[in-house]
DNA sequence: GCTACATCCTGTAGCCACTACAGGATCAAG
DNA sequence: CTTGATCCTGTAGTGGCTACAGGATGTAGC
């Protein structure tokens, strides 16, 4: 039997909002219980029941990490978000510039790494004798 | 009191080998429980007891881990470097590769957030109004 | 009304590579 | 004999999930 007036307009059970959100169900309790998402109410029986705007968070959190910041970041970034301020986006601005230069070392890193492993492999497939190049290398002390 | 004749030549206890591998002491013991580096001897009073082979093994793991593989992958080069034959290095190589393309695939992905996370920066001290172009962005559903 | 299946709930444990303790034993020097 | 360094085991925490177990509902078809 379908209720005659819904509770609220476009309410979703969780396994709506996943698929909406593109967020793992696990993950969307997940991040209620460290308190990124807030807790939504729950019908008489229990179960979870989200507006449209949990949407529209979840798709905000699921940005933000595609950009690499932490949850706790996202956490400030919601709250940052909620100010609206003008010293809200110096705040922003201040939190994704760390951010930034950290994603520079790791860019950093990660090349060092790739130019090191790019010039075994290569040395290592032109079969230079004898043993292995890369092997080598890691047991041969660092310059 | 100082023994006449050592049990062997130059043995060390866990401090002195953390001390030259600049391997964390408390990370030694982790890798001997996970069987990354093998269990060593013990004195009477169930200290471990190193020789120099040690601090060579826990070089060459230090500098794989620098070049980001796991442990795992460690444990198989490890394996890998005893053989010493000519399959040997055919399979390093493959493991380099396949790990290469993961270090690749970081890479393209750091760059993408440097990419966007610096214009929003810019774009966020430069002073746009209104509102804050990060979290605007964050907001605004993807392309 | 019954059965089947989907969906939901809580709680716990696992992943990786460590790190940080607690609580105790032993060692080396003064 | 006392002090302080070093060592031992075992457990629990980190981040960001994911994967269950074991149970309670909801919904659909007959």
């Amino acid at each position: 039997m379908r209720s005659i007036a819904p509770p609220s307009p476009a309410a979703l059970p969780i396994g709506e909002l996943s698929r909406r959100s593109g967020v793992n169900i696990e993950t969307i309790r997940y991040y209620e219980r460290i308190k990124v998402l807030p807790a939504p109410p729950r019908t008489a029986n229990g179960r979870r029941v989200y507006g449209p705007a949990e949407t529209r968070t979840l798709a905000f959190i699921r940005r933000s990490r595609e950009l690499g910041f932490t949850l706790d970041e996202i956490r400030t970034l919601l709250a940052l978000s909620a100010e609206n301020g003008q010293g809200a986006c110096a705040e922003v601005s201040e939190l994704a510039t760390r951010h930034l230069a950290e994603v520079r070392s790791k860019i950093d890193d990660l090349k060092a790494m790739e130019c090191v492993l790019a010039d075994a492999v290569r040395r290592c497939d032109a079969g230079e004798a004898p043993g292995c190049p890369l092997i080598d290398a890691l047991w041969r002390a660092a310059p």
